[in-house]
RNA sequence: GGGCUCGUGGUGUAGAGGCCUAACAUGCCUCCCUGUCACGGAGGAGAUCGCCGGUUCGAAUCCGGUCGGGCCCGCCA
């Protein structure tokens, strides 16, 4: 029976097996130090036996091995127990060496990034690295509890599409058996179409951008969460819905993960506000550009600065990390938007510690509104992109709203990391495919 | 798409016209070492300085182009 590291202690005083990658040698003369890595962590092996030790010539770190000996309670071992007087047995042999070290901490400056990708095969096994991964796992876990326990069904949506309708972001094209398809920017219209059947819908899924955007938060091919739910009340429903999920996944994971994130420097969690807090765009210019002397009074969306303006002022005055900019100016809504009698639409961002993680509008319900709207957008109502999604508000859609939530976003943040490549196992941007 | 920056052994850096036949750290190889945990010590291999062209008696170093990276803005999740 294989034992894990994390149950070695439950073993000391027994003979036990491990198995696992050769992660670090330490190698004395007559004492040698074997570090050997699982899924758990990480065990010590004391090798003095030199016709054992010498299994291991001409192998490299990475090597998979199975150890059997004895584990002895040892405080000066990691981990309060270690094993000794191993037999090893070289599972799978490696010869190449590494071309970074793994049991080192691995650069994340900006300027190692590319590094960083280019050997994401090997430095996914650095113990510090997994634990971003694992409390991305662990977000987008607790976002599934949270929303299947208030009724909302996961569903999935196709990514391959006929042409490109929903407009805003430029779309990938690629061939499909002689006819061009191109790929999901969202799953807009399919997620709106479902609250037609199931009230409340959620998905996580790929999105596709072929925006050329060269900057630290954007990616090509990014992970979003989209919420929509129906029956609502007014916009502050789903505001309140996407915030108080929002809390309840931080506050789940901050607890679940305290220890590695501590160690990852991320922030500490500054969540005291009941509901999160909201501020209009206007109000947004007025007190940014009050405090900075910069006008942005005449811009119609906020300013990366601004964003992070704003989160400051948040955390700093009303102790959390997450505000909402809401009340967009009309000119920045799309045709499915609702739109108040003020003339701005009923659009909230989020904003978690100065980036916009997601945007959680109120849609238009009503089918002659929203062939007005898309007229007047200059859109062709009678194009067949267009059939079945109409066809659900003409056969009865009730008020409803929703989120576009990033959730690679949402772990760069987290955890504080400055990319959100570094939030993704294997990114895509403008320059990269590979690996 | 616009602007600004950076490319030197596997990895991270130093060198900024001749001292470079390119330095340091780490990794790798050989040897020594009985409590290491960034182990320590001795020795060794490993880079024509992204690529192409130019200036110069002489270029890693200056200039032009090109390719690749990064950051900011626009746009957005």
């Amino acid at each position: 029976m294989r034992v894990l590291s994390s149950e070695l202690k439950e073993h000391i005083g027994k003979e036990a097996m491990i198995q696992g990658w050769l992660h670090k040698k330490r190698l004395l003369g007559g004492l040698n130090f074997l570090t050997i890595r699982d899924r758990r962590g990480l065990v010590q092996v004391l090798v003095e036996n030199k016709d054992e030790i010498e299994k291991l010539r001409g192998l490299q770190i990475g090597t998979v091995l199975e150890i059997t000996g004895n584990v002895i309670e040892e405080e000066r071992a990691p981990g309060g127990a270690e094993i000794h007087e191993p037999a090893l047995s070289v599972m799978v042999p490696v010869t190449d060496e590494p071309a970074i070290e793994i049991d080192k901490p691995i650069s994340h400056k900006s300027e190692h990034l590319d590094t960083l990708f280019e050997h994401r095969v090997l430095n996914i096994r650095n113990i510090q690295e997994q634990k971003i991964f694992r409390i991305r796992a662990s977000l987008t876990r607790y976002i599934r509890e949270y929303l299947n326990q208030n009724e909302f069904i996961e569903i999935d949506t196709p990514k391959l599409l006929a042409e490109a309708t929903e407009g805003g972001a430029e779309v990938f094209t690629l061939d499909y058996f002689g006819k061009t398809a191109t790929l999901a920017q969202s799953p807009q219209f399919y997620k709106q179409i479902m609250v037609g059947a199931f009230e409340r819908v959620y998905e996580i899924g790929h999105s596709y951008r072929a925006e050329p955007s060269a900057t630290t938060r954007h990616l090509t091919e990014l992970t979003m969460l989209d919420i929509e739910m129906g029956f609502v009340i007014d916009h502050d429903e789903v505001l309140d819905m996407v915030g108080n999920m929002t809390k309840h996944v931080l506050k789940a994971v901050y607890d679940e993960h305290s220890a590695d994130l501590k160690s990852l420097n991320a922030p500490e969690l500054k969540l005291e506000e009941a509901v999160v807090p909201r501020f209009t765009i206007a109000e947004i210019h007025e007190m940014y550009t009050k405090a900075t002397k910069t006008d942005t009074t005449s811009e119609k969306d906020l300013t990366p600065d601004e964003e992070r303006w704003i989160s400051d002022y948040a955390r700093k005055q009303l102790g959390t990390d997450l505000v909402y900019a809401v009340k967009f100016p009309a000119e920045a809504g799309k045709f499915y938007h609702k739109f108040d009698d003020e003339g701005t639409v009923l659009w909230g961002d989020l904003l978690f510690r100065g980036l916009e993680i997601a945007t959680v509008p109120l849609r238009e319900n009503n089918y002659q509104k929203m062939i007005d709207q898309m007229k007047s957008a200059g859109l062709d109502t009678e194009h067949e992109g267009f059939r079945a999604y109409l066809s659900a508000f003409k056969y009865g859609l009730p008020i409803h709203g929703g989120c576009g939530f990033g959730i690679d976003r949402l772990v760069q943040k987290t955890v504080g990391l400055a990319n959100v490549k570094e939030a993704t196992l294997f990114p895509r941007d403008i320059n990269r495919l590979a690996p």
